[in-house]
DNA sequence: TCTGTGCAATGACCTAAGTCAAAAAAATCA
DNA sequence: TGATTTTTTTGACTTAGGTCATTGCACAGA
């Protein structure tokens, strides 16, 4: 198992080599090029992902045609369109890929069997939802409380590589600002 | 075990007799007035609460001094202060009872233990945090798409009760706008 | 090298929703 | 029952940030 990989799972759970053998197995790398979608807005996600180069974004589109985006795995990261992956209904986000990007996937039947299986697999996805769950927490927080200004300095602050790495266009929808805003923001 | 309480739990994972007796023993009832609280910030929450009578609501004073309302519990109804519950950090949450309310709670460690030892509970956490992370997409998707207005609407259709029920005061934080104009807003 | 396409920067203007203040209505209490 | 507190409504005004339009820039393809 490659080892950037292998730290992101014990990132999450202190695997033992058993495990992430059996784990390894149901791993399968996968290349992506700039640009391509990973996951259409309508389709049910399937997978959950393991970016271990490159970065993905979850992402919708309003009402109003504008682009939303929601979370950024920026490697090494993991994630999937979970709300989709859990409910296994059609998904509203879309998983946008904006940089080449190589990952490795687990399909939801495997993942629900580790669930049931794999004591530390269960341990893993119950973590998994913790976190994703702290953080939309914080998003939340961050949205009804901060300003347009404070939430740029916030992401400067925790994660200046997004701001860094990625367009205007995606680091705006992701602060939810306009780009317009965003550029400015920057300018001061 | 109260029937109200056993649906509350059913209603989650299909718990057979046996483990709700064992669940049962863990739960100890308690009555809270209006207007008191449940848990203050900086408390660590130690408890998960199933609410059977009345209403709890997580909420948050932000930085200008602000209220922020961001889960209403109305019975019948279960959750905590979810964060501080999962890290066991002190709350930037606090557990405000908004009525006269009934309900059970479970400690972090009779949580735990049963979610190591009864694969049902585990089970039931699982689906907890699965539904709680929905939830929340959900609420991040109507702030950064909807209008004061439109939020509204979709609370009346999705939720009346929380509308008829608490008071305006309330309504406002957990929709996020200000008091005056949800006024202007019911109006309407 | 030119040319098209998309991103970024900047200016002018607009609007949804917030703030502040005061009156009206409703709930609580002695 | 009236007095006091709390909540709701309404009006006038402000503002953060959005929208629209224009220009400059950079990179990709022929």
């Amino acid at each position: 198992m490659e080892e950037i990989l292998k730290q992101l799972l014990k990132y999450v759970v202190d695997f033992d080599d058993r495990t992430l053998e059996i784990v390894s197995h149901q791993l399968k790398p996968q290349f992506l090029r700039k640009n391509s979608v990973l996951l259409s807005q309508g389709e049910v996600c399937n997978d959950f992902y393991f970016v271990t180069e490159g970065c993905i974004r979850t992402c919708f589109i309003s009402k109003e045609g504008d682009e939303k985006t929601r979370y950024i795995m920026l490697s090494p990261s993991m994630r999937t369109a979970l709300t989709s992956f859990i409910t296994q209904q059609p998904s509203f986000e879309f998983l946008d890929v904006v940089e080449d990007t190589k990952l490795y996937s687990i399909c939801y039947a495997d993942f629900y069997r580790l669930n049931k299986e794999q004591p530390l697999w269960a341990q893993f996805y119950q973590k998994i939802l913790e976190m994703a769950y702290t953080f939309q927490n914080k998003k939340i927080e961050s949205l009804v409380t901060l300003s347009a200004k404070q939430r740029y300095e916030q992401l400067l602050m925790v994660n200046p590589r997004i701001i860094q790495t990625l367009s205007n266009k995606v680091v705006a929808s992701y602060l939810d600002v306009a780009q317009e805003t965003l550029s400015r923001l920057k300018s001061k």
